[in-house]
DNA sequence: ACAACAATAT
DNA sequence: CATATTGTTG
């Protein structure tokens, strides 16, 4: 009970029979992974916290020693790790079976983060970080990205001896999660007592025996249930393939063959293809027309089919901007399908623009490459939004980048459907900022933007300009609207998506808010790492 | 409590 | 394979 209240004091409100059902689960836990945890479970749980295996990673031969020395001294069962590659790989690898993971956060080559990010990414590990940077924003960083605590970094042994709760308070919720699963069962199928259950459960009878089986070892693996996170890219192949057999006749099987992932399943396509069918018929319930118009405005729609995935990492994650809910976007449709295929670019864009796009790799399949290639983790493979990614980056202040270009595109097209003022936001840098910062051009850009299209309603201050802007960029009240923007798509972009510019633009739009906030609001550069 | 997603069951 | 249900997450 002294761990219950110590470790979970905020957890979700505990079934009935708590400690009880615990306490079985986590002994059925151990009967069945025996094999890889026969050190210690299997033995006496009472001295659990012994022989932890906790794999140490820092790049300081003195420090590790020390960490080491101390860990020990824990009674713990320590590996020590001189980089975050070879961690990865020997975590990877799962030949060694590790209960916790320590490891400093400044590193050569990769970083304590980039770990940290990783291992959320492919196990379920708990993630402690060392540093000797005790200032808040690197110790939020840490926490926002997973890690379970962060210690500072001359380590003392006191701190070194609570580590194990992590360990056990996420093997608890894993308990919990399974325990939850059998009550089920046990209600559904025979009522019996408590006892008569642990008794059928020894026995390891048919039907839940073969169940318990697979979630115990799946549960030893510490591997995650691999799911699949459906990022723009993957859902890009999806989509490809889709166009290639057609939409009626696209089935698991075929998309499977032809995106050619190997991190995926016919399941898993078969649940986003279920997912992709439900969505377009929400968006057009009464499609009748026939297949090639369907197949036409299926690539508007898909655009934004995407835009509700990725929040999850992406509000948590560098820049520190608050995050968009999705809903927020899909609460708003009752405007029309016309803002609801813009909106939907936000989002995109959001992805393919920023920085985040880091996030969105699907885990499995490019985890090593990703991990091997250093800067970009991912190449969008869209040849625009290279180039929109160089020059974000490269030339941000030259008088021809894209963005430059852009704004004269804009001003060209919306001549004389705006107010005359909108001419301003375009000429003038945004007061806040210094005229000679390097995003200069991408903030008077998306100020251009937002008050553009906002034109009717009035943003005085920045704070409503991070949610007010977006969505007012979809509803264009009067006939202005999409005119002013399409007609630059097509002369500027012969490629099968127009959107795409559309949503570049946005992307910058996007990315700009997050530097106005960053700048404005957090004052430093964040958590964006190189 | 709820919605969206993805896995899993039918 | 399509569809329904379940589990997980934010």
């Amino acid at each position: 009970s002294e761990i219950c209240s110590s470790v979970l004091p905020t957890a979700r409100k505990p079934p009935r029979c708590f400690l009880i059902e615990v306490r079985r689960s986590l002994e059925n836990m151990a009967a069945m992974g025996g094999n890889q945890r026969q050190t210690m479970e299997d033995a006496a749980e009472d001295k659990f916290p012994e022989g932890l295996r906790v794999l140490a990673v820092d790049d300081d031969r003195v420090c590790l020693k020390v960490l080491e020395v101390l860990l020990r001294h824990c009674k713990y069962q320590p590996t020590m790790v001189m980089d975050a590659k070879t961690a990865l790989k020997m975590l990877r690898a799962g030949k060694e079976q590790f209960d916790l993971v320590l490891t400093d956060v400044r590193m050569p080559d990769m970083d304590g983060f980039k770990l940290l990010e990783l291992i959320g990414l492919e196990m379920d590990l708990p993630v402690i970080m060392l540093s000797v940077d005790c200032n808040k924003k690197a110790v939020m960083k840490g926490i926002n990205h997973g890690a379970c605590d962060y210690l500072m970094k001359p380590v003392h042994t006191n701190e070194l001896k609570n580590i194990w709760q992590h360990v056990e308070s996420r093997r608890r919720s894993q308990a919990i999660s399974h325990m939850s699963r059998d009550n089920d069962n046990n209600h559904r199928v025979h009522p019996g007592t408590l006892a008569r259950n642990k008794d059928s459960k020894t026995k390891s009878n048919e039907k839940d025996g073969s169940n318990e089986n697979k979630e115990s070892t799946r549960a030893s693996t510490t591997q995650k249930n691999t799911r699949v996170k459906w990022t723009i890219e993957l859902h890009n192949k999806f989509l490809e393939a889709i166009n290639q057999i057609g939409l009626d006749k696209a089935a698991p099987n075929k998309i499977l063959e032809l995106m050619n992932v190997d991190c995926l399943t016919r399941h898993n396509i078969a649940s986003h293809l279920q997912k992709y069918r439900l969505y377009l018929n929400r968006v057009k319930p009464n499609s009748l027309g026939d297949a090639s118009e369907r197949q036409n405005s299926s690539m508007d729609n898909q655009r934004n089919f995407m835009h509700n995935h990725e929040h999850e990492r992406w509000h948590v994650s560098s820049c520190g901007i608050p995050s968009w809910s999705p809903n927020y976007f899909s609460a708003t449709s009752q405007l029309g399908q016309l803002m609801d295929s813009q909106s939907s670019l936000c989002m995109g864009s959001l992805i393919h623009g920023s920085r985040m796009s880091r996030y969105l790799v699907p885990h499995t399949l490019d985890a090593r490459r990703f991990a091997g290639s250093e800067d970009p983790p991912i190449s969008l493979d869209n040849g625009i939004l290279d180039d929109i990614m160089l020059d974000e980056f490269s030339s941000y202040s030259s008088g021809t980048s894209y963005v430059d270009s852009m704004r004269d595109k804009l001003m060209e097209t919306s001549k004389g459907k705006t107010p005359s003022n909108l001419r301003s936001y375009f000429t003038n840098t945004p007061s806040g900022r210094g005229s000679s910062a390097p995003t200069n051009g991408t903030g008077s850009t998306s100020k251009t933007e937002t008050n553009m299209f906002n034109s009717g309603k009035t943003i005085s201050t920045l704070s409503n300009f991070q949610t007010d802007g977006f969505i007012a960029l979809t509803p264009m009240p009067d006939g202005g609207d999409a005119a002013g923007i399409l007609p630059v798509q097509e002369s500027m972009v012969n490629q099968q998506e127009p959107n795409d510019l559309l949503n570049d633009i946005n992307a910058f739009s996007s990315d700009d808010i997050a530097n106005l906030l960053n700048d404005d609001f957090i004052g430093e550069d964040a958590v964006v790492d190189g």
